[in-house]
DNA sequence: GGAAGGGTTGAACGCTCATTCAAATATCGG
DNA sequence: CCGATATTTGAATGAGCGTTCAACCCTTCC
């Protein structure tokens, strides 16, 4: 029996196209894909959803709800110090990045560049998933407290962590070379180290 | 008179193509859309390209080709300093994301990321095209010389300053708001502040 | 046991897609 | 001006797409 037989009708087709679409696109992964690998009809998926674009948002709604547990929990297990939550996360994708051959695109960015007429709706979507990675950088920076520098702006510290693993997937799937991601975490330690001492010095001169 | 008219065939597919990939994406750029818009006949496009890929694979070597007159060259008319030269960069993508309403994707880092099975001598273009946009910054490291430090990693911040850009890109479309994209620039530029500052350090100590 | 209705079946539909090709036309060397 | 070669025409092809729907199954409740 398959790990999905027990789940509901519109479960498995979230499940199965969270990973199709993580694969192939949206684009590119078919209706029918999607049936063949939850063993449903069409007339199934087509009662539970209106149409194609229905199981995108509710595959973005699922991600954006599932953050904590399915993300940011596995990647900050035993780990405290909010500095080095940061590069844990990170190394949660090299991680991904790895295990998958070099060919892991980060789910959000690659639907984000994909789609380039996008429903408001979706785009919507994906900006809060952006959101929502961002803000729990920006949790850690604040939980960092007086260690980075007081008049450090925090949000485009955050986003520039996005930033920095968005472009680091990009080019270790291009060149298909985690090389590439574990440079880019690279300059971003050195940009922390710099500020860390910045702050350690304005601390001392007070 | 159109200004294609008086190209030959092969000309007015690529540049057509190159916007419509650029505005549209890969797969959703139909052949037809392409024969409308170059106002040729399907056996005129069999006829110079074997199929639909190898019109991609000429607009990314057209791409390749025209890095230094398309994009380098207007970015610095007038920028002499090695490192203003990384900004104005920037800011020229900054001035597409404006001119485009905030909905400019970086046509090479769309296509890495929209086509996940790539034939190997499309991923091989794409990937020299990042190759050669990072190098032209690592030029720039290499003349900014001793402003920088000497044991820093030029390849690997040639590479985070593309990671900067394409993550900038990446936001400011989602969210529809270039302010995304100045938030990583300024982090960059403060990133560059310190490294310039802590070369100043070491120049002053010998 | 039977009516009701949520859920499923899977063939069929209309459309778009990339690609083909025989025929027509343009170009050019001799 | 002719013949050969290069290029263009545009309808046709078959595969795949998202979607529809009448018929059917199965549970639930009286």
């Amino acid at each position: 029996m398959s790990p999905q037989e027990k789940l509901d009708t519109r479960t498995r087709i979230v499940l199965a196209a969270m990973e199709l679409f993580w694969a192939k696109g949206y684009n590119s992964t078919s209706v029918a894909d999607i049936l063949s690998r939850t063993q449903l009809n069409a007339g199934s998926l087509y009662h539970v959803f209106p149409g194609k674009q229905d199981v995108l948002v509710a595959v973005l709604e699922f991600y954006r709800d599932g953050i904590q547990e399915n993300l940011l929990d596995p990647a900050w297990e035993g780990v405290d110090d909010p500095i080095e939550r940061i590069f844990a996360l990170l190394d949660r994708y090299r991680w991904m990045i790895v295990e998958t051959d070099n060919t892991y695109g980060c789910p959000i960015g690659s639907l984000a560049l994909e789609l380039h007429e996008a429903d408001p709706v979706v785009r919507e979507l994906l900006a809060i998933n952006f959101t929502n990675w961002a803000g729990a950088i920006e949790r850690c920076l604040e939980e960092a407290g007086e260690r980075l520098p007081a008049e450090l702006d925090r949000r485009a510290l955050s986003e520039f962590v996005l930033t920095t693993m968005e472009g680091g997937v990009m080019q270790a799937r291009t060149y298909r070379d985690v090389a590439y991601f574990d440079r880019g975490v690279a300059a971003l330690r050195d940009h922390f180290d710099m500020l860390l001492v910045r702050a350690a010095g304005r601390q001392a001169m007070a």
